[in-house]
DNA sequence: AATATATATAGATAAAGTTCTATGTGAGGT
DNA sequence: ACCTCACATAGAACTTTATCTATATATATT
């Protein structure tokens, strides 16, 4: 069973590793493909594949296939998404205080 | 080498776990010592140490001690903080397209 | 049809992360 | 002083993730 817990994780997963944070960056100026992503960072093409493969799954970052060419770019749905899950999760919603008195 | 990507993965590490993310839930209510957190997470004491040690260091959580006990909040400043990246990641800045033309 | 190119998948390996047990440390209480 | 309780640290086992090489697939191009 996948918790909410686990769907969040994922989602966050997306910004956890330095190569897809690169990406992100990139897909910022616009829609990309993948063989100019590759051009400008360090891994192999079955890496990046990897990485893609995350930031779509996560709904992060959309695909678009052109021939033979996969275009990327950064999903308003994903951002507003995750903007909103971090919110949710970063804001205290009472003043119960705890003295550990239990 | 401390790369500014390896500090925002730093950050988002906080939440790709899901134990971290029922930590910050049960911190949305207010400030809470260890021992209390402990009662709540099936994981052993150092574990939850880590944790916390993961969440502190990335300044997401702040930490207060007691006496014997050591109390932990959400951090205002964390969440701007995070929150203000993750926007900064995932806004598009401008609207050059890449064609793969190149 | 044969070939070249872009991307995906499979499988292996290595690095990183999570979790545990055992132990250390430091603050109170008796 | 000694003991207990709350938490931290050390080190080992296990799991997950990132990365690579090799190969498959799918789309042009000739």
């Amino acid at each position: 069973m996948k918790t909410k817990y686990t769907e969040t994780a994922e989602i966050f997963k997306s910004f956890c590793d330095e190569n897809r944070i690169r990406i992100l960056e990139m897909l910022k100026s616009g829609e990309k493909c993948a063989c100019k992503l590759l051009d400008e960072l360090n891994v192999t093409q079955p890496t990046l594949s990897h990485h893609m493969k995350i930031l779509c799954d996560a709904g992060i970052v959309d695909s678009r296939k052109d021939g033979k060419w996969t275009y990327y770019k950064i999903s308003s749905d994903g951002k507003s998404n995750s903007m909103h899950l971090l919110d949710e999760l970063l804001t205290p919603n009472s003043e119960a205080k705890d003295t550990c008195g239990n």
